[in-house]
DNA sequence: TGCTCTATATCGATC
DNA sequence: GATCGATGTAGAGCA
């Protein structure tokens, strides 16, 4: 790259200062704008990033990357608050702020996997200056919600225009779980036969629906991971809407266990699950269902 | 500001290039290090930035943001994997990778309030040039977990100390709905009077505890918002330990609701929240609960 | 650490 | 749009 006598780097690059606050900004286009020109700099086709830019000039750069479909990251000195199924209000600090152009907005800080406020996608992004700070904001409605955003001080502000790549391919889910039984039912226990997948009950559609050697009916309910109480009781719904359907006699539904071989339930219950809590291993007990231990992957 | 003649911001700024993009690099720092430097851009005190680096200068920038304990932003093409709990793989794109000090990594697309891939707090940040690739990898234990990023091309970096604000302030919690029915026990039902909140149980902790006009115990439930049958099932749980620890005999759990009267469980059980689903309503009945309608705010 | 429960949960399928 | 269940749920509180 040429580089002028004097000033190796005046040629082909601009540097336009804020009035504001005084910091350069670079430009890496070739066109010949005035020279105390606001314009971002552009370092690569799809990125733009402007650094401490005015209020002006970051809610230019916010409007074209929302015109352009950009994902935006601000880094920047703001407060924050909601307002929506809850409220919230959060104080002055440095933040980053991820806009989306599916309508998402983040606002996180520097703990947490979890963003402090956020919007979901489908809300609509909106950049203002008020009250000499920028404000942007992001609404929604069903539920009516608001997110707003003001900054003090703009960082940084970059924008990119995003391409694809959006297939992940996860193993280890709940269908992976169901997949491996559907291939193995000897895993669940000798005999059983899976019948159907997915099938309709006035509780939902429950996970798996067999017989066992008997050809007694089975509910099998999967969980991918170690399971609390509650999945308990989501097996028993399934198994109590399947007797009613039926019109098989209730089994008792107390804890005098000792008749249980003779009340046994027509309709058995099996819990598919890499573990369980102590917790829902009573309500298992409670109930006469069975627990079965597997992972959804196979162990190496 | 000063300008020399023909090179008018060549005075305090420096511009460097480097050599695998030649793409400029603003320096705003006062120290006059070499010519051809890669330093990055500082453009404040508490932001450094650098575009389209190379990877070696993405290498030193992140290595020393991690040092600094920075928040870190990197907009780039890159591949993901993850393996832990369960497994994926995310083919090549253009993502934002969100590094924070406290271990948390983000791995953000133009879609979605989820990050496509992510590493909860406590993780620890390694970076590294593989293959001709810059690799940031985030592990932890408990579960043993890892998330892979490689980047082809990294388009912008940006690190921010982030300081202090982190103090949130949430109204309309579930909590809010305890002080308002503590404050005002009328609204569960005329005579209510709650005794306890988080009464121990079998069952675990019940979150309001009283007693009715009667002198009748009640266990209340509360929801923040609309709720489904889990919740039933839950205030289901906590009557049920009650009525085994008060040894007071239980009614009867099927659906001949016609001697409901008669058969009046002695422990009563009350569902505070907005609205119930159909199916929690059906429960609710067959379990002979109640339902108080009520918001954790007072409308407006 | 493990267990239980909340969440502005989010997200997808299904009706 | 409402409902229901899965999630690599995350996060808090407590034993």
């Amino acid at each position: 790259m040429g580089a002028e006598p004097g000033c190796p780097f005046g040629g082909l690059h601009r540097i336009a200062v804020n009035s504001d606050n005084v910091r350069p900004t670079t430009v890496t286009d070739l066109d010949l704008a005035p020279f105390l020109s606001r314009n971002p700099l552009h370092v690569s086709v799809t990125v733009t990033s402007v650094h401490d830019p005015s209020h002006r000039e970051a809610l230019w750069e916010l409007e074209d990357a929302f015109e352009r479909g950009d994902l935006i990251s601000v880094f920047g000195r703001c407060t924050v608050s909601y307002e929506g199924r809850a409220a919230s209000d959060l104080g002055a600090g440095d933040r980053l702020l991820v806009l989306k152009p599916d309508g998402a907005a983040l606002v996180h800080t520097d703990e947490g996997r979890q963003p402090v406020n956020w919007q979901p996608p489908g809300s609509e992004h909106h950049a203002a200056i008020r009250e000499g700070r920028l404000r942007v904001r992001s609404t929604r409605s069903n539920p009516d919600e608001t997110l707003t955003v003001q900054f003090s001080d703009v960082h940084q502000l970059s924008a990119m225009a995003v391409t694809g790549g959006r297939d992940l391919t996860l193993h280890g889910s709940e269908e992976d779980l169901r997949t491996r039984i559907l291939d193995r039912p000897d895993l669940v226990e000798p005999g059983f036969e899976p019948k159907e997948t997915e099938r309709p009950s006035s509780a939902g559609p429950m996970d798996v629906f067999g017989v066992d050697a008997d050809g007694t009916p089975v509910v099998v309910e999967l969980k991918r991971r170690r399971v609390g109480p509650d999945a308990v009781g989501q097996l028993a719904r399934y198994v109590r809407a399947l007797r009613e359907e039926l019109g098989i006699e209730e089994g008792s539904d107390d804890d005098s266990g000792a008749d249980r071989n003779e009340t046994a339930p027509a309709i058995r219950g099996i819990l598919v699950a890499p573990s369980v809590t102590d917790r829902a291993a009573e309500r298992l007990a409670d109930r006469g269902f069975g627990h079965v231990a597997l992972d959804p992957t196979p162990a190496e």
